[in-house]
DNA sequence: CGATTGAAGGTGCGTGCGCACGCATAGAAT
DNA sequence: ATTCTATGCGTGCGCACGCACCTTCAATCG
C-alpha cells in the first residue's frame, strides 16, 4: 500500500501520521463510494443521495423536515437538497408542504410510498456498506473511527 | 453528534456500528475537504488535485510518471488526470514527454518550477490537514485509522 | 508476415454538485 | 406604520468529474 510512503517535500515529517490518515480516508472514500453508488444504482435503481435524504426524513419526527434541517443533516449542500427533494417529489416518495405559520418555510414529508421504497432499499444498502467497508474492520476499529471522526466533525460545527 | 442515531428501518441493527463509521467518514470527508480546498485556493492559488498530482510526481523516480501510473496513484480518475496534467503543463509545472520505446506511452515530468511550486505550497497544505483534521485525533487514532482504511483499500485493489 | 487482440492515452459528453444571487417573508428598530 | 435587517428557499450558472468511446500502437498468434 502506497499511502504510507513519505511524501515529505524536503521537510521534517513530524505530521506524516496525520497526512497518512487523511490520505487513507480520501482514497477509501473514493473507492468505497464508487462501488456503493454502482450497487445502489444497479440493485435499487436509486442514487445514494436519494437514500440519504429518505433516511433522514424517516428518522425525523412525523417523518418530515424543514429544508434547512435537511440540508444540515444530509451530506450534500442545501441547494443540492432542494433539487433532490424535487426529484423525490416527482417520483412520489416525498411531498412538499408549506409551513403555515412561517410562510417562508417549506417541509419535505415522506410519503408511505417513500417509506416503502426506503424499506425495500435498506437491505441492499446495508449489505453494500458491510461488503465494501465494514466487513474489513474490527469492532474496535469501527468504534475508534466513529468516535475520532465525530470529534473532527464536532470541531467543524462552527 | 447525530451520526450515532439508529437509522434502522424496522430491522435489527446488527451492523449499526459499521454504518455509523461509514457515515462519520462520509461527513468528515465532506466537511474537511471543503475547508481544505478553500484554504489551498486562497493561500496557494492551487487546487487540491494539482497538489496531489505534483506530490506523486515528486515522489516518483526521476520525478516522472506514466499517465496510467499517475491515474492509479492519484485520487481522481485517469481521464481527469489527463486534463489536470494539461493544466499543469500550461502553467509550466510539468512537461509532457513521449516514451521513446513505447510510442503509445506518455510521461508527465515535474519541472524545476513545478518542484518549487510544490515546496512553496507544502507548508500550507500540511498546516491545513493538521488544523482541520489531524489535530483532533490522538496518535493512536491516527494509526488505527490509517491501518484500518488501508486494509479496506487493499480489498478494493481488484 | 498479416491479422487479431489488447493496452495506453486523449476527448466528447452528460451530469452531479456547490456558490452566488435573488425573491419572498419574518422580525426588529425607529 | 415604515423601514431595515436577517432568514428560508429556490435557481442560474459554471465547473470538476467519470464514463464511454476513439485512435494509435505493441504484442501475440496463425
Amino acid at each position: 500500500m502506497r499511502t504510507h510512503k513519505s511524501y515529505a517535500v524536503g521537510m521534517p515529517d513530524r505530521d506524516d501520521a496525520g497526512v497518512a490518515a487523511w490520505a487513507a480516508l480520501l482514497r477509501t472514500h473514493a473507492a468505497v463510494l464508487r462501488e456503493l453508488e454502482g450497487d445502489m444504482e444497479r440493485a435499487q435503481n436509486m442514487p445514494l443521495t436519494w437514500y440519504d435524504v429518505l433516511l433522514e426524513l424517516n428518522a425525523a419526527p412525523e417523518r418530515k423536515l424543514r429544508m434547512q434541517e435537511l440540508g444540515e443533516r444530509a451530506v450534500v449542500s442545501r441547494s443540492r437538497v432542494s433539487r433532490i427533494v424535487d426529484e423525490l417529489a416527482r417520483a412520489g416518495l416525498v411531498v412538499r408542504e408549506k409551513d403555515e405559520t412561517d410562510r417562508r418555510g417549506s417541509w419535505a414529508v415522506l410519503t408511505p410510498a417513500g417509506r416503502d421504497r426506503l424499506r425495500k432499499a435498506a437491505p441492499g444498502y446495508l449489505d453494500g456498506i458491510a461488503r465494501h467497508f465494514a466487513d474489513h474492520l474490527t469492532p474496535e476499529e469501527r468504534s475508534t473511527i466513529t468516535g475520532a471522526l465525530d470529534r473532527v466533525l464536532a470541531a467543524h460545527r462552527r
